[in-house]
Formats: structure tokens, sequence, C-alpha cells
DNA sequence: CGACCTTTTGATAGTAGTCAAATGAAGTGG
DNA sequence: CCACTTCATTTGACTACTATCAAAAGGTCG
């Protein structure tokens, strides 16, 4: 399978068209099937890493740390439910929710180069939460080599995931970032096999400014524009659960910068 | 060392001083002897590599493309010396530099998960890079936990590097966030042993700015401040180098916004 | 030298931040 | 059960930072 090419170094202005567009397109086939392989990858994942290790179960409720900032790194976490942020905090003072986390993602990868978490993960929402040693979980992988992929490939996952997000922060216009966020917050419960038309936000405007590098009066009204465009609606119960009637529409949207698909009334 | 500690859950608002302040306050001891010693530590993950692994040695110049998004994944690179730019590109064309990577840095960790590389690497100076076939690093790995570790912890280092990008830029205003990228670009070459009194920029404002999240006549406007305020010099040769008199003083100016340090003139 | 790119600086416009007030939602205790 | 406190959200008015547009100066390389 693994051609046994040697790598050849693209010289300045040679890297014309050298199958850069093949990667990007693999997604758009049958959507359907792919979320569901995506899904079942993610159950094949935990009921492997359940079989070689036996974590340590931990029920969590919003508003618990799994594991701080400065604390001595043992444990890496795998979600198995609920909702998670990542906070990273400066030395002097300021903070910054840098990442969120599903069911099927590892937490405290930041960890290991120091020996302690330079972030706190703290739950948004009721789960659980599996506690794994790293020393063992190393020591199983030797053993088993698929776990060790597994394990890699969530950290390249992570890594390709934080540039994503500094891309949106960087190129994305306000109302663009807020729509790029409930995009990626609906991708992410499409990916775990979860309904996607209605998303409840378990943050709070002012935690999703933080998180987009914006104040919570600009995402608000990001968000009432985007409701008063039609790609967007608020559920009757609050503004905290959000309809997405067409996930696509926000896509266009992000693309675009523009007013939505058709230019609709005002 | 480590302790056999089990994992304890901080429930909701137990998490006061448990440690948090720790990890902070461990790197500002002797910062010769740090940098010595990560100085050492780099140069020794590279005579390791060499050692397992015979890498293809590379000869990279500026602008040459090292890896490129949508390319099969077969190899990881590890920098022995020369500056490179990764750079993301969204599916809508948005370009955005997400990374800067210096010698003892790893290149194409995001290509691990779809196994094909999600971003380009582009020298942006001559150098040397090492091709490192993925499948022999595992095997190898398997052999020399020692290197696995080595694997780990760059992995581990890049995701705390993504998520400081992404803190600067959401948190920090523009000229706080063009001394962060000097003070960063300072900091990375002290780690490797080398002088940060005087540093070349290897990219155009254009870039810089792509990087930061800004236009680049702000990162003009946001050096020609800096350098008024005293707390960076253009050399006499030309606008490209800089000279930080000292880092310490672009490192409080980040964290204070303020003018400099005494209120000086204007 | 001349073409081309980068950088600087100014003038102006526009987006997002700040300050403030009002409404809405949720929980506490009488 | 309702009054009361507290926190989250929305919206408006104004400010300020940064982007945009434009022109000129500085560098580089054939």
């Amino acid at each position: 399978m693994l051609t046994t090419a040697t790598p050849i170094l693209l010289r300045k202005n040679e890297a014309a068209n050298a199958g850069s567009l093949q990667g990007q397109a693999q997604h758009r086939n049958s959507e359907q099937r792919a979320q569901l392989s995506s899904s079942q990858q993610i159950a094949d994942a935990l009921a492997l890493v359940s079989d070689c290790l036996v974590p340590q179960r931990l029920m969590v409720r919003a508003g618990d740390v799994i594991c701080q900032a400065g604390q001595r790194f043992d444990c890496l976490y795998l979600m198995n439910s609920g909702f998670v942020k990542i906070i990273s905090l400066s030395c002097d003072g300021r903070e910054q929710v840098v990442g969120l986390k599903f069911r099927g993602d590892w937490l405290g990868f930041d960890g290991i180069a120091n020996q302690r978490y330079s972030c706190d993960a703290i739950a948004i929402d009721t789960g659980e939460v599996w506690a794994i040693r790293y020393d063992a979980l190393l020591e199983a992988s030797l053993r088993r080599p698929v776990l060790l992929n597994l394990l890699h490939q969530a950290m390249s996952r992570e890594i390709a995931n934080d540039r994503d997000s500094l891309m949106s922060v960087c190129t994305l216009p306000a109302d663009a970032r807020v729509a790029d966020f409930l995009r990626y917050w609906a991708d992410s419960l499409a990916k775990r096999g979860l309904r996607t038309d209605q998303i409840k936000l378990r943050m709070t405007r002012a935690e999703i400014g933080n998180y987009l590098g914006m104040t919570l009066e600009t995402v608000s009204r990001a968000l009432s524009r985007l409701a008063k465009a039609g790609l967007i609606e608020f559920a009757e119960g609050g503004r905290r659960d959000i309809l997405i009637p067409e996930v696509d529409a926000l896509r266009t949207f992000i693309q675009g910068g523009m007013t939505p698909a058709p230019a609709l009334l005002q």
C-alpha cells in the first residue's frame, strides 16, 4: 500500500499541481456513510482502549475540573461522552478557551512534553471520561501497535484542529467566525452520530467570545444577525438552543462573507 | 518518581489551589543554564534520530516546498537547521501561516491522521531537513522506547505551541501581538543557543501579518511604534534585521499593553 | 539603470470594543 | 408562592482600533 518513493523536494515555483486537491475532496461523497463510519471509528477506538487498558471511568458534571494546568502529568483522558472546554492560562493572567472536546477526543496531550499539564480541562456538561495512565498506555502500545496508531492519530487530529481554529480566528470577520463556530459544533456532533439540526450551546456568550477572540456583545449581535438572515433560529425554549435549518447555508455564508444565499429581505 | 495517585476529579469550585502555580514557575531560575540544556536536548534528540534511523538529509533553500497539503503522507521531517513556515489552505482558498519551525522541530504530524499532509511546509532560509519514514520510525520506536518518547514530546510541544499562538491572536492588541511574535522568535533562537540580540526576520510584513491575523500595514506601523518606544531597533543594514536590546522589556510590554517601562518621551 | 517588490506613512472608512441600560432567566429565602 | 438577588443576554450609543486605499520611498536583481 505504501509507495516506497523517496521524498522529493519541490524547489521554489515547482509546486504547481502536485496533488494538493486530492486530499481536500475526499469527504463530500456520501455524507451519511461518512458520518456513520466516523461514528463507528470512534466507537471502535473506545472499545479497543477499554479492552486493552481497563481505564478508570469518571463521571463528570458541568464545571468539574478534569485536569488542571500545573498539575503533574500522569494520565491521558479519553472522552466517552459529554463536552469539555480546554482553557489555557498565560503567565500574566490572560485566560483563553483554546479548544472544545467531544466523545472520542483525548485530553492531556499537552502534558507529555513537560510532565505537567499546561491547560485546564473543564466539563461543560455531564459525561463520562476515562482516565488512562500514560505509562500503562505506552506499555500496552508496544504490544498492540494498533493502540499506538490510535494515539498518534488522535494527536495528529488535534494538531490539525488547532490550526483550523487559528485560521478561523485570523481570516474570518466576526459574524463568519460565529457561523464557523456553529458549523464546527454541528460537524462535531454529526461525526459522532448525533442530531445536528438543533444544538444546545453549553457555553455562555462570554465563553464563546473568548474562544473566538471577540467580546460577548459581538457574539450576541452576530447571532442576532445570523438569525435575522435565516441562517439559524433560536429555539422557543431559550436563546441557548440554536436550530440550524441547513448547515450548508452556514458554510456558504462563511466562505462568501456575503448576505445569505438569495439576497433576502433587508 | 511517578506518584501512583489515582486521578482525582475536582468538583466545581473545589479547584482553588491545587498546584496550578508549580508548573508555571519552573522556567525562570537560571536562564543561561536552561538555554544550554534545551539546546543540548535538541542536539541529543537529533543525534539519537540520526543514529537509530539514518534519515535522508535534504538541503533546502528559501522557497523550497518540503511537503505539501494533499500529498500522501509517508515521512515526518526533522529540522537540523534553517527556518520553515507552515501554511494551511482552507477549502475556500484562504491561506494562513499557522506555524514557524526551527532546528529540532518536526514537520508533518498533521499527516498522520488522514494519511495526507494538511499543510504546506516551506523553507524560508537555507537549511537541512531530515526525512524519516514514518513506518520506519514506528518500527524503531518499538525497539527503542526513548525514540517514542522523543516523538510524543515533540507532538505535545507542538500542541502546546499552537495553543499559545491562538491565545496571542485572541487576547493581544496588534502592537503587543507583533511584540509577542518577536519575543517568540527570540526565545526560539535562545532555546537553540543562537544569538537573540539581533534577529533577521525571514518573512515579509505580509507574511508576518498573515500569521498574526492583521494586515501588512498594521505590522509595519506596530514595528515603527515599538522602535519609537525603544523596545526594538532596526539594524542599519535594512529594516528586515531587528535588534532587541532586552527581551524582558518586550515581555513587560506584552503583559502591560501600556507604554514602555518608564513613560518615555511621547 | 530600470522593472519590480517591499516597506512606510498618511487619510479615511468600517468593524468591533466599550460603556450603559433594560430585559430575561434562574435560584434563594422569607 | 412570590419577592429579591444574581447572572446572562440583548440592544443602543459612542469610541477606538484596525483595515482599506493611496502615494512615495527604499531595496533587489536582471
